[in-house]
DNA sequence: AAGTAAGATGTAACCGCTTTCATTTTCCTT
DNA sequence: AAGGAAAATGAAAGCGGTTACATCTTACTT
């Protein structure tokens, strides 16, 4: 492969030149940058992006860190993180950190020490004093799906608590007044924030929020099964179930089927996610839209915006989820 | 950030030494040995990946070339690969073709340009030939998902004809006999290779394939729906129907309920890759397992055998699926 | 036409590491 | 104790770019 040297040589002018019209820097004569463009073109270099990333001091790349890389969430995330970046000739490198702390720390030093110009992270088991700890060293990090105290114009976040109150509103307003909460694990913030919104909601109504109808789970199909099991059991009633996501969701719709329960006739069901799966449920999934391929992309517009100096990139920090009706949910029987 | 050569000076030895216990290469004293590791430790040293691959020509990134970074299919693959090759110290870069000439071409030199180290690709609109060519410079590449001719062992695929052989197999043996088929796109070479399966099975089976009952649709769920509101319209009936994939499945499962016809009951249905929207539908849906993220991994120790020159990796070229047996199928009415 | 500032280009150090080859040490052998 | 092979280490030349600074050209200005 061609190197700058042989182009210059080509040329008949010096790498320093060369360079110049590689990167746009400096001022070249119109004449001169042709002849290099010409000679690039000839010889089909390319430069080594190694060595340029060694010798400025920038690899064009931009980490991310997330639990995992398949899944509905992650997967639309890094799908509009790398649209993004790509369009701006950045790569984009992923490790997963599954939401445990010493993969998270070991996968966190693995892309900083590829010297990624930025991280984007969506990290649940490290910690606040940490991520704090970060930032006076090392790249520029972006958090995602997380509201770090101090770093507000770092993070880029839903409104989970918005989310959880429009779920259990517009039950309210289809005149349910026993609703039973899935959540999800409360250790974790978007989980917790999501459950508030359903209290708050409740408490505007002027209902009052039975804790027998509430069941942390932990966000997954089986969770969700089991903990509408639970809820059965209890023999509490309750003509709507919001669940802290779709897989949730997923599982309790197949424990309710299973007890000859109809849906939305019987009990009326919403989710949170607004995942592929949702989609796919029978009856369709009413659920809380979770803009995470915007998201991603944001993500990757801060980045471009603070590290790369791209300017007209309009950030936006907290997302609105909205409510996407399907059937599953209706108006209460009583 | 501390550098070698901070860690020589501290040690008291040259920058060849520390290299040398870095990589394990050459002959160290042990004494030195932890010396050198000690200072490393000090000095929290890491050294800078950049410029390991400047110096050693090697990037230790491996390309990962997919149509999409989401979806059940390319998500899982890239799981699988980035975990293994994580597992090694490895990075994975990762782009994005669409499925499009240009894009897979661009992508293609996007990570070459990086000095991967080798490149996964899970390509479709670029040619055997271009591949072909490709094989004589630059890294080594390693296709998924399609068999090119004379590059078979750097080529790791399912075996998509057994697959659509073993759907419609199992269907013939509940004494369906008149099955339809929904296609993926037959200029696809799996999409071609399950029809061509299906073919086979009623072939042994004694049973003549009616051209009416097969359809060429794109893989996508409305494709699906579409294609069976095609097939309802033909008027030619059929008791089971295959599906190239999933997704096609779940819209045709959408048309057929709309139509007021029970599954299994009046019609059978089976899909293809075991995607986890197949659980989901209702009834759950009988489908041909895709080991995707196992052949992503196998992927990625093919490249650390070939490659990185790990040994004792066992690469497996050509995946068998199986049959996923759940409620969308049925014996056959009549 | 001389003086000068801006423009164009070249020189060479440097980025942080690997690796070849030469040199020095160590440890046997006899 | 001398000789020599093997082991340990060091010196220095890259890897392929970027960039600060020096130098040489141009094009004005007066």
């Amino acid at each position: 492969m061609a190197t700058i040297y042989e182009v210059s040589k080509l040329v008949g002018v010096s790498v320093a030149t060369v360079s110049r019209v590689i990167n746009g820097s400096g001022r070249v004569r119109e004449e001169t940058r042709q002849k290099v463009l010409a000679a690039m073109q000839t010889l089909d270099y390319q430069p080594n992006s190694i060595a340029q990333s060694l010798a400025s001091n920038r690899s064009n790349c931009v980490g991310v860190l997330v639990p995992e890389v398949h899944g509905p969430v992650f997967g639309a995330m890094l799908s509009g993180i790398e649209a993004e970046l790509r369009d701006a000739g950045k790569f984009t490198i992923f490790a997963t950190g599954h939401n445990v702390e010493a993969k998270e720390r070991e996968a966190f030093r693995f892309l900083v020490n590829r010297k990624c110009d930025a991280l984007v992270m969506h990290v649940e088991a490290l910690a606040d004093a940490f991520i704090h700890q970060q930032t006076h060293q090392g790249p520029p990090l972006l958090i995602m799906n997380r509201v770090v105290a101090g770093l507000e114009d770092r993070c880029i976040s839903l409104d989970n608590e918005h989310g959880g109150f429009a779920a259990t509103n517009m039950l309210l307003e289809m005149r349910h007044r026993h609703i039973a909460y899935i959540s999800g694990p409360l250790a974790w913030g978007d989980a917790s924030a999501r459950l508030d919104g359903h209290r708050r909601a409740l408490n505007e109504y002027g209902v009052e929020l039975d804790e027998r109808l509430v069941i942390e789970s932990n966000f997954h199909e089986v969770g969700g099964s089991e903990a509408m099991a639970e809820l059965l059991r209890r023999n509490v009633s309750f003509s709507a179930v919001v669940c802290a996501n779709d897989e949730m969701a997923a599982g309790a719709m197949d424990t309710l089927r299973a007890r000859g329960l109809r849906i939305p006739d019987d009990v009326s069901l919403v989710g949170f996610d607004n995942a592929p799966l949702s989609r796919y449920l029978y009856p369709k999934l009413s659920t809380v839209n979770y803009p995470i391929t915007d998201m991603g992309r944001m993500a990757a517009q801060w980045v471009l915006e603070n590290v790369y100096g791209h300017t007209g990139m309009k950030v936006q920090h907290v997302f609105e989820p909205k409510l996407v009706i399907r059937a599953s949910a209706g108006p209460s029987p009583a």
